[in-house]
RNA sequence: GUGCCUGUGGUUCAAUGGUAGAACUCCGCUCUGUGGCAGCGGCGACACGGGUUCGAUUCCCGUCAGGCACCCCA
C-alpha cells in the first residue's frame, strides 16, 4: 500500500462483508427467505433513520439502548434522528402508521437488515450489526405465536447447519405481577448487600431483575436462594406460560425454562427467549457461547407508543454472530456450482472472434467468463480452472480458419469439435 | 464508558537499537495448441503521531484499531 495521509479503516465496530465470504451471507438470506415462506411472514423493510422519540418511548428510556448506545443525528432543521438499534419498535410504528391493523391479523412480518449501536466492539459485537427478525403483532393473546417465532428462529439456525442449538425460556411477568416479584426479590437481597458485587448494589436500585443475570462467583451463590419469578406470576400470566412450555414440548423443541433470563428492554412482558449453540472448549467441557439470537412477548409495547393496547411476539437473531460461528466451527455450506463455460482464445484472430462469440452466448442467456488478456493456453485454462468453469471452449487459429470450436469438458478432458455456428446451441443443450 | 492484552506484506509467522526474512497467496515468464505440477522471476509490510537516541520496526508516551473482561446484547 502506498503511503497514506489518513486512516484507510472502517468505522470502529464496522466491517466489511467481503466477495470471499458473500456466499455465507447469500445462503442465510436465503435461508430467511424460505423459512419465512414457510410461516408466513411476509417481508417489512423500514428505514435505517427514525425518530429519536420512536426509541425512547419503545424500547424505554432507562434502557441501556437509549441511554448510551444509539447513534442519534440532528438534522439541519434540528430534528433528532437515530440509526435505528433495533427493528421491533419500527415495525409496530410502521403497523401503525399504515393501519396494518386493517389486514388480516394477526400480522406475521420479518425484516432483515443493518442495526446500529454504540458500544464497545469485540467478537460478535458490531457498532453496525444485521439482524434478521420474526415479528407476530395482533390477533389473540395467544402462547402459540411466542412458540412461532421461536420455530422460526430456531429453524434458520438449524437451516446453516448449526447444531446443539438451545433456547432458554423464561416469563417476567406482566404489569401486574412483575412489581410483586421486585419487591420479594429485593427483600431477599436486602440483609445480602454484603455478599454481592458492587454492580449488583447498583442493580438493586436501578434494575432488580438484573442481579439474576451477574456472573461473579459470590453473586452466583447468592442467587442460590433467591425468589423464582415463576412463583409470582399472575394466574393469566401463569396459565400462558404453561401454554408456551406445552407447545414447546409439543414441538419437541430443544428449550429448558431458565429465570435467570431477564432481558433489558422495557417492553418485553411474559414471555422471554435467547437462543444459544452449545461449544465444546478445548478441555473437552460444555460451554454456552454466546447468544446468537433473542426475543419475547411485547404485549405493552404500543401502549407505550400512545397506540391501541395490541398483542405482540418477536424474535431476532445476529446474522453476523451466525456467520461468525459458521466460519469458527468451519461449518460446510456447499456452494451451488453454476455449470460456468470459459472461452479462450489463442492468438489475434481468435480474440476478435471470440469477443464477437460472447455476445452471441449473452444473447442466448448464457453466462461466458474469459481471461483472453492472456495469451498461452495453458495460462487460460488454469484461469478457466479457478473460475470453476466446467466447461471449456477453445477457439485456435487452426479453429478460426475452419470456423469450428473445441468444447472441453474441464473434468474429464475429454474434448469435441463443433462448428462455431452450433456452438451455442451445443452448450445450451449441455448446461 | 472502565480495566487488561495485542498491532511486521493480502494471510500465517520470524528476526533486529544500524529500516526487515520465510511460507502460502497474487502477478509474470518458460507456455500461441492443452489446466491444479515444476522451474525461474516479480509486486508487496514494521498502524499513526510524538519522545529518548548519533540512529527506533525494536525502548517510552499518546492516538487509532482489534481481542478479552465488565456493562449489555444480536
Amino acid at each position: 500500500m502506498p503511503k497514506k495521509n489518513f486512516d484507510l479503516q472502517a468505522v470502529k465496530g464496522t466491517h466489511d462483508i467481503l466477495p470471499q465470504d458473500q456466499f455465507i451471507w447469500e445462503k442465510i438470506r436465503k435461508e430467511i427467505r424460505e423459512v419465512a415462506e414457510i410461516y408466513s411472514f411476509s417481508r417489512i423493510d423500514t428505514p435505517i433513520l427514525e425518530n429519536l422519540d420512536l426509541f425512547k418511548r419503545g424500547v424505554g428510556e432507562a434502557t441501556d439502548i437509549v441511554e448510551k448506545q444509539m447513534f442519534v443525528l440532528t438534522t439541519k432543521g434540528g430534528d433528532k434522528l437515530v440509526l435505528r438499534p433495533e427493528g421491533t419498535s419500527a415495525v409496530a410504528r410502521a403497523y401503525a402508521q399504515h393501519g396494518l391493523s386493517h389486514l388480516s391479523q394477526p400480522l406475521k412480518v420479518y425484516y432483515e437488515g443493518p442495526f446500529f449501536r454504540y458500544e464497545n466492539p469485540q467478537a460478535g459485537r458490531y457498532r453496525q450489526f444485521h439482524q434478521v427478525g420474526f415479528e407476530v403483532i395482533g390477533g389473540e393473546n395467544d402462547p402459540i405465536y411466542d412458540v412461532q417465532v421461536m420455530l422460526a428462529a430456531l429453524r434458520l439456525l438449524e437451516s446453516v447447519k448449526l447444531k446443539n442449538l438451545t433456547i432458554h425460556i423464561n416469563s417476567i411477568g406482566c404489569k401486574v405481577c412483575r412489581p410483586i416479584y421486585k419487591k420479594h426479590l429485593l427483600s431477599y437481597y436486602k440483609n445480602k448487600k454484603k455478599d454481592i458485587c458492587k454492580d449488583c448494589n447498583r442493580r438493586m436500585t436501578q434494575n432488580p431483575l438484573r442481579l439474576l443475570d451477574c456472573k461473579e462467583d459470590k453473586c452466583e451463590q447468592a442467587k442460590k436462594g433467591a425468589p423464582n419469578i415463576i412463583d409470582d406470576l399472575c394466574s393469566v400470566c401463569r396459565k400462558h406460560f404453561k401454554g408456551v412450555l406445552e407447545y414447546a414440548e409439543e414441538l419437541k423443541l430443544p428449550y429448558q425454562v431458565d429465570p435467570f433470563i431477564v432481558r433489558g428492554l422495557d417492553y418485553y412482558s411474559r414471555t422471554v427467549f435467547e437462543i444459544f449453540m452449545e461449544e465444546t472448549s478445548q478441555s473437552g467441557e460444555k460451554i454456552t457461547g454466546p447468544a446468537l439470537g433473542g426475543g419475547g412477548r411485547y404485549d405493552f409495547l404500543f401502549e407505550s407508543l400512545g397506540l391501541k393496547s395490541t398483542s405482540a411476539v418477536g424474535a431476532g437473531l445476529g446474522m453476523d454472530r451466525i456467520v461468525d460461528v459458521i466460519k469458527s466451527n468451519k461449518i460446510n455450506i456447499p456452494v451451488k456450482q453454476k455449470n460456468k463455460v470459459f472461452l479462450i482464445v489463442i492468438g489475434i484472430e481468435a480474440k476478435k472472434k471470440g469477443l464477437e462469440l460472447m455476445e452471441e452466448f449473452i444473447e442466448a442467456g448464457i453466462n461466458i467468463s474469459e481471461s483472453m488478456g492472456k495469451n498461452s493456453l495453458g495460462a487460460q485454462l488454469g484461469s478457466a480452472d479457478k473460475a470453476g468453469a466446467s466447461l471449456a471452449l477453445i477457439l485456435g487459429q487452426k479453429e478460426v480458419f475452419k470456423e469450428s470450436i473445441i468444447i472441453r469438458d474441464m473434468k474429464t478432458g475429454v474434448q469435441e469439435t463443433v462448428l462455431l455456428k452450433k456452438v451455442v446451441a451445443e452448450i445450451k443443450k449441455r448446461i
